[in-house]
DNA sequence: TACAACAGTGCAACAATGTTGCAAAATAAT
DNA sequence: ATTATTTTGCAACATTGTTGCACTGTTGTA
């Protein structure tokens, strides 16, 4: 009997660990980005800190998770699709950051449209990121 | 007579001091966006590291700069066109970070498309930040 | 299951980045 | 010129991120 979670690291060739089970377990009970700050507060003293930056470094190279933008200095992580593998992300979806409640959503039905650059300008990656009020906070 | 740069100051209702008249001479001489630790380099040992974080912090708040988002915890800043006033600011272009020379570009002639989002999630703000190679680096 | 090889973790020490309070200095207003 | 106000530097502290190394846990093989 396989876990999901499980599952998951397996198919990424990494080693099944408490802490990589417990980390990859938040981001599925979640459902929205997490800050290395908010996984902090949710494991509590259980494993080192250091584990986990190492943890969602890992988790981001492997193609697990995909980092979100923000001007205030504080990086967020989400879940990526299935597509995704080492090297290789295929996040290209809008995010969006409540200023009220501060969740970060990935808004998988919205895709990043292309843009035009100056000639000599060659995208590799595009990030939209849009900030305002959650379906959740409005009035 | 009064320069471009004081003349900028008393625009936005600051006393010109030197240490922000330095700061902007920073910003009006690169053309490109600037790291706190940019001009903590650029700046020697002329004056404190926390008065760089007040003045940027000031300089956002007046309009005079605004922030760029990036995936790697360092906020960049670069100057606002003259439209931006104090708590609302008119910077819907795109931006551009070379991945080779770590350059940041405004690309003031790019607009950011209007997105659709879900129901409910309100836009207050749209940051568009594209990565890749700069017409620099090109090849 | 037992063992060896390997990978991941915790800890300590450190570096870098950001924040706050307060007295001294600079600037602006009178 | 004098006073009122704002800004600065400094010190102390908090938070965030990095590295090396010994120890522990995991994996694959017998
Ligand atoms: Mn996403
Ligand atoms: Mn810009
Ligand atoms: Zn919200
Ligand atoms: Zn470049």
């Amino acid at each position: 009997m396989h876990s999901k979670i499980t599952d998951t690291l397996k198919k990424h060739q990494l080693s099944v660990t408490d802490s990589r089970k417990k980390i990859l377990s938040f981001f599925l009970q979640s459902g929205n980005a997490l800050a290395h700050a908010d996984i902090e507060h949710k494991s509590g003293t259980e494993f080192d800190r250091v584990t986990i930056y190492r943890t969602l470094q890992t988790f981001v190279e492997k193609g697990i998770i995909h980092t979100i933008p923000t001007a205030d200095n504080s990086i967020r992580y989400a879940l990526c699709k299935d597509e995704c593998v080492e090297g290789h992300h295929h996040d290209d979806h809008v995010h969006f950051i409540c200023d009220e409640c501060g969740t970060t959503y990935c808004l998988d039905h919205v895709s990043v449209p292309k843009v035009k650059l100056p000639k000599g300008f060659k995208a590799a990656q595009t990030d939209l990121v849009v900030s305002g009020t959650c379906n959740n906070c409005e009035k």
